[in-house]
DNA sequence: CTCTCGCTGAATGGACCCATGCAGCATCAA
DNA sequence: TTGATGCTGCATGGGTCCATTCAGCGAGAG
């Protein structure tokens, strides 16, 4: 319990000192270089002051002049004068009384509870593990969100088509929400994901009683284990929402997909092959910068 | 203010590093140089991880060698192995046991971090409100997200559009896009809101570059301060991502978003009765479960 | 008194750290 | 194509840090 808040406590200093970091690099102009070394500085903001120079430099991958330059850009007069600022400004541990946080903050805390709750969630990997056979198994793989859902939806099927063969996101409500169904079916799926969350558009509901009725297995991601879509599915994975902001926050059902997405990888033979194939191609065609 | 607060957090855990401090010592016969050199690291319990066996030494009055003989009869390797349990201990990682953690949990801890780190961020909403100062100002809001941050940019859009007059979702690259600014110019936006999340497409660089040149104030959603899109943006709002999986988590951009969101409501007079009217209408349609 | 033993600090050598000079390379303008 | 500019890594030298050795000192036993 003391180890909890002290925990707590470290994490929110490193959140802050990260917070400092970015303030400390701002209004400079930095090389490619430096600003690896800056990314990582922030990754690891924890342990910042105590790296020396060369430990630095191969944590950001760079030379370690590269370092001592980086230090120098940023206006102290060597590598070693700016760990010691780092060490100065270090010990501001942030009380973090609740009360002082914004409405925000708040937010963000809720948020964090969410996902304590799914890590807890997700020591028994085996109803992932389930989904992500069935997705695999599966050579077409529709992938549904309606309204509030389809970022996720979108999101999830993105990802999923780097690895999967036939993706197929279903984003539109409407009469053609069944055709697409159809469409899925006769093409050989077996089953079909579906982001469910607040508020429930009744369209969600009628298409998981459809796609059953079809044939296919419904695994949804849901807030609740209880939500409206529960009794049309066959394998629920719950993810709670936030909903201390005017609209609901989804972050443990976006990273519950992210689960997902890693367990199917892991079911599909082809998966590693598949994103290196893709990193290939997306070199040579220069799709991304850096 | 943030100095008192800052203060107390710190006596509170230079008590703590004391107190561990002292269990450490108990149980070694230690001779009075070495008591002295005990004592000293006590009383400067919160510097001592940083502090070098000569610092240590000139600060305790005794020699160094003296130190290093101090940290091997307390068991170690010699001084730097004590110094580095020391740093160890000092922050009381909440790593709670990483080998306990199965390799999704430990996707959802590292996520938890990110939001901790956007938790201190939003201490200061000072940008965020003037983002969303500049998104309320704007007659009509383009939202652009390609690729894999096309899910947040739909997600973003889904919602602001239920306040917003004008929300007009750019989740397509290729040459429509630039048309699709330039309506969004000729219709009077000022301001265009990029999520831009790795890997980072040129095509988004390019956007936001020609989106600049036709007058569009920029503010981006990023993972980093220094993502390739930087150059391109008027207001960075940075937000890290998961990288514990095979696809990124991107809890802390879905999550700024929304607060986006909150702060745009908060500018918009009309939110309110807005989200009412759709209220009333979704009822009256029988839209939603429940 | 003297011998012994343990503690302590000075000195030394190796290892590491950091800043500077130099060459290779990419980018951009002419 | 060519030259210039800026960025980056390699190599190097001075400086610091740390562990070891050795000599001096004080306390206690004989």
């Amino acid at each position: 319990m003391s180890g909890d808040n002290g925990g707590e406590g470290a994490t929110e200093a490193t959140a802050g000192a990260a917070a400092r970091l970015q303030k400390l690099f701002e209004g400079h102009r930095l090389t490619p270089t430096q600003r690896r070394i800056a990314h990582c500085m922030v990754r690891r903001a924890a342990d910042a002051p105590f790296l020396s120079s060369v430990e630095l430099a191969e944590l950001a991958g760079v030379s370690q002049p590269s370092v001592t330059r980086f230090a120098v850009a940023l206006g102290f007069d060597g590598y070693p004068a700016l760990r010691r600022h780092l060490r100065d400004v270090a010990p501001e541990r942030a009380a973090a009384a609740p009360d002082s946080l914004n409405e925000y903050q708040q937010a963000v805390q809720e948020e964090i509870g969410n996902l304590q709750e799914l890590s807890a969630a997700l020591a028994d990997p085996a109803p992932i593990e389930e989904a992500a056979r069935l997705f695999a198994a599966s050579p077409v793989l529709p992938v549904l969100g309606l309204r509030a859902a389809m970022g996720q939806a979108a999101g999830f099927a993105y990802f999923a088509s780097k690895v999967h063969p036939d993706v197929r996101l279903l984003d539109e409500g409407g009469s053609m929400l069944a055709d697409r169904i159809d469409g899925a079916v006769r093409a050989g799926a077996s089953v079909l994901l579906c982001f469910a969350l607040p508020r429930h558009p009744r369209e969600v509901i009628e298409a998981l009683a459809y796609a059953r009725s079809a044939g296919l297995t419904v695994v949804t991601v849901a807030d609740s284990a209880f939500a409206p879509v529960a009794r049309h599915t066959d394998l629920m994975l719950p993810a709670a929402v936030g909903t201390g902001l005017a609209f609901d926050t989804v972050c443990a059902p976006m990273l519950l997909g992210r689960v997902l997405l890693e367990a199917m990888c892991d079911a599909l033979p082809d998966a590693q092959a598949s994103l290196e194939a893709f990193d290939a191609r997306a070199a040579a065609r220069g799709l991304f910068a850096e």
